[in-house]
DNA sequence: AGGATTATATAGTGCTCGCTATAGAAGGCG
DNA sequence: CGCCTTCTATAGCGAGCACTATATAATCCT
């Protein structure tokens, strides 16, 4: 019908997840992202209604292509595979040079609001999808006979969700990935036999 | 010589204390801090200088009051000792009714930025510093033979840095005094023997 | 009391924030 | 082409930010 969009979403995502994964939420002004996108305020609001807006969307896509790429491990046959690997893929994923250190999420999670917007309630419901997630799949392994009968599932997904945020912290701060390996090599020592 | 002061100092920097604790850095406003204070913005900059120059206190005083309170468990005799104590100490602080969750130094560690004031270098110089201390400790320890030969102080060191961050994000999140100790309990569980 | 001294309060600085009203440029269809 | 639709750019909105210049009030020393 008339002019054709010139704004590569996917791209623009894409440039907003570095952008918010390394400075934090507050810390990335509308104008920051507008200027590394290459567009104007007018066409960034048309494109996404808001800087929430936009961030609930980077949340997703960060969700469905780097988490999902550490909440493989539940597809583990073992339990203890499920613990390695996940903290393995979070190692990974907290040191991989194609994005800044840290997690999306954590680096986000503290400079965000508690009553306004719905962002901080977004991050929150995130984790606890993931430990419950984590820990059903414990209570199956509990079932199959996979984990000793005294072992508390809640309690170990718990565990390794903290392993994981404090390495998600550890990276931010500068950890290279073979001290997160002798993190997590550590933490398995902790594991069920 | 003249008008008396009547800022009580120790009393503001409580007050902040609470508000930089439960809200991060930059979601306190000075406007926050003066009227949680009592004062307007003359006496608070006469007193402070600087909203970093408030925080930076703050920190020391955070430091020197609640840190220690953690760091105390290094003078047990055992370095199994210095571990369990200062596990056990971190997760209470975090879920101290008295403050708000969570740690102080990391609630406001992502929410600063990474190039402007000395508030972010800061806090990683106090996260490194509490690891060094930690690590040296395990390093007398295991010259004295309270550790095994292949233990490496600086990995346990990390390991539990990484527990305690892990559970100041959890107590911040809501987790209970009871879940964090069964953390770490089982954080304890990957301790040599 | 007088007057110097110092803390306070009022009001406002310039700046950046998220966001938007208005107007102009670019392309498909007749 | 001429026009209408749709995206884009310029410019600026009110609000909040950290911070401060000016003026007022309160105390101690003489």
């Amino acid at each position: 019908m008339a002019r054709p969009r010139v704004l590569d979403i996917e791209k623009a995502i894409d440039v907003a997840t570095t952008l918010f994964w390394r400075n934090g939420y507050e810390r990335t002004s509308v104008a920051d992202l507008t200027k590394a996108m290459g567009i104007t305020p007018p066409s960034f609001y048309f494109a996404f209604n808001s800087k929430d807006g936009l961030f609930l969307r980077v949340l997703e896509h960060y969700l469905e292509t780097r988490l999902s790429y550490a909440e493989e491990a539940l597809n583990e046959p073992t339990a203890r595979g499920v613990a390695e690997l996940m903290l393995y893929r979070m190692a990974d994923l907290y040191t991989d040079a194609a994005h800044p250190p840290g997690c999306l999420a954590v680096n986000c999670a503290l400079a965000c609001a508690d009553d306004p917007g719905p962002i901080r309630g977004e991050l929150s419901k995130l984790r606890e999808a993931r430990r419950m997630r984590l820990c059903n799949r414990l209570q199956e392994a509990k079932a199959a006979g996979d984990l000793p009968p005294d072992a508390v599932p809640e309690e170990l997904a718990r565990f390794l969700m903290t392993v994981g945020w404090g390495m998600a912290l550890d990276a931010q701060s500068g950890a290279k990935r073979e001290q997160l390996y002798g993190t997590v090599e550590r933490a398995l020592k902790a594991w069920p036999s």
